[in-house]
DNA sequence: ACACCTCCTGCAACCGCTTGCAATCCGTGT
DNA sequence: ACACGGATTGCAAGCGGTTGCAGGAGGTGT
């Protein structure tokens, strides 16, 4: 409450009679101090308590030992799992991690990305957001480029571009495991609920839908490919409604994500049909929200631990001028819970 | 990629022909430079895109513009809420918030604050954590009471202590409001649901509990209030599974959190019973998993949007010296949705 | 023409910590 | 007793801004 001022490393070196500078040897570890002076000294930090200000340690230092974090809304269980998993990463590592949320407005994505410059974090990574940038305004991207430029750039489960690091799930590969597991139980009527097609995420996942339903040999009727314009769970319930009412109704249900699957799931209900027995369905992101649901939702889990830890990894590497590769891709794995049966 | 060197105020004064000064006075819209001269300087501000290095402007002004927040997990919706709408809150004043998570480690809840302390963040906001301060290793009390004496220090939603400005929940209310609703729908045997015994925030909505059944002439039956270690859905699936097998089931149950409220549910699903029309239903947080549910589940809201920017505002004046209240209370409001039927 | 005032500006001293470099201290070897 | 080398230490110059204060440029009144 009285805002005392804090101690600085001159209080500690007069005190003990030293200069700062030995002072500072001791806080980092360095050699060259006479190691009873150095017990004195560290007494003294014990004492007080004494908490060097790493702004002040960041300016003279180049680096801040601090990553920066974008999502698009952390109450989505996807993002909040990876930056869980990154910080706990980044402490490993010794590096902070900052996270802000541009709760899906475009140009708060930019204004972000300029605050985290302006607090000078060693990397940032972008994870998510509802930009297909290919339709960016063109300030957007020159941002981007502009930062990357003095700045590793990570991008996240999202389109990148060039001169940032990619770290990208293998969606072709996920929606193939989850088309897998349906053709395998017989389904041949598959739906897929999506979002809105400008979204780079949607038309990826997209075109990946089409291929894995073609590799087994698989018709993709197009009513039975749903847009909607968010990805949340009122859209899927929508989506899945549009399903219902058609006169021939498939047999199985892809959400893009778990929300989407959560909204299927409310709708199919509401009909008085049940899942798995009528409908069997599979999410994406494998949150807790896909174990929540009755039936559990099985759903292509990226595991996040792996996940947060290599796009630290990166972000770290990529700071120590250890070059890490440009495009890493992590593959998905299917959870099979109990929303899908035989057909 | 190639780690260029950020520009300063020195290279902007170099290139326009004026001292750091005059440029830093611009960047703050200080007053006393010359319209024509402050256009020039803008100008190349915008040309090269210029962001002033907040580390040492921190360092110079004493304030950091930051406050931290440290919460147990944000993967848990009420603290993603929370969070979201501090920093939605603090953005508005001009501040950054900084998230750290304790992943309900003990120790980490006293790491995290040093860390925050290191930052030097203006304030610290402490959300939840799962730990008792009255059965706390001194040196926990010591910690936040040292930190507390330079750096404001907000409770929200838990414990306090003297030192500390508390925003609390008034949970007294929202249980009040929780047991009313079910009383007055005719049930009388209402069970409570709650988590581990020795955490604070356990103690507190307990007694609220047996208050409100007090104050609604209704017996508490020993038995129909189920402790857990945790209060995640597992531990409302175990508990609720205790009541089902009890000979004399309770028609009504409160779940301590939604978490807790969706476990009970899968439970009451898993035995082919049915909610609202075998158990009615209520949850605390309001959180969006209770509007996944099916039923969605009726639920304590805290209307995050206030909390969160009482939580920011709190925090600000103290700050800047305007001694806010020690103590807020929020006060909770319970929302129907489809969990509860007449008896 | 001169005193006086206002408005701009730049100087220089911080903010707290790091670090290259030079100085000092001490124990040895001869 | 003296040169020598390694281990300690302190000096001082940054890191990139902010700001109080003094000085200079013009404009005004007499």
């Amino acid at each position: 409450m009285n805002q005392s001022k804090a101690k600085t490393i001159y209080d500690i070196a007069q005190e003990v009679g030293v200069s700062p500078a030995t002072v500072s040897r001791v806080l980092s570890n360095s050699p060259g101090v006479r190691p009873e002076k150095r017990e004195r000294i560290k007494a003294l930090i014990e004492k007080y308590n004494f908490t060097p200000n790493i702004m002040a340690r960041s300016l003279s230092e180049t680096t801040r030992h601090m990553v920066g974090m974008i999502c698009s809304d952390v109450r989505n269980p996807y993002y909040a799992s990876l930056f869980v998993e990154c910080e706990r990463a980044a402490l490993e590592r010794g590096y902070a991690l900052m996270l802000s949320n541009t709760l899906t407005q475009q140009e708060s994505e930019v204004t972000f990305l300029e605050k985290m410059v302006e607090q000078r974090v060693d990397a940032i990574i972008v994870s998510g957001g509802i930009i297909d940038w290919a339709e960016l305004p063109p300030y957007y991207a020159s941002t981007l480029a502009r930062i990357a430029a003095h700045t590793p750039v990570i991008t996240a489960g999202r389109v990148s571009m060039p001169g940032c690091y990619q770290v990208a799930i293998d969606h072709t590969d996920g929606m193939h495991q989850a088309v897998a597991h349906l053709a395998g139980l017989g389904h041949r009527s598959i739906a897929y609920l999506t979002c809105a097609p400008h979204i780079q995420l949607s038309k990826e996942k997209r075109a990946a839908f089409y291929a894995a339903m073609a590799s087994y040999g698989l018709p993709v009727r197009e009513e039975y490919v749903v847009e909607g314009e968010e990805f949340d769970e009122f859209t899927g319930f929508s989506g899945m409604n549009k399903l219902m009412s058609l006169a021939e109704k498939p047999t199985a249900v892809i959400g893009v994500n778990d929300l989407m699957a959560a909204g299927a799931l409310r709708a199919i209900a509401r009909l008085g049909f049940t899942v798995p027995a009528d409908f069997s369905l599979i999410g994406f992101d494998n949150s807790y929200i896909s174990d929540l649901m009755m039936p559990s939702v099985s759903s292509i889990n990226y595991h996040y631990a792996t996940y947060g830890k290599m796009l630290i990894d990166i972000a770290l590497d990529a700071i120590e001028g250890k070059s890490p590769p440009q495009l890493t891709v992590i593959k998905p794995s299917l959870v099979i819970k109990e929303s899908c049966r035989v057909l």
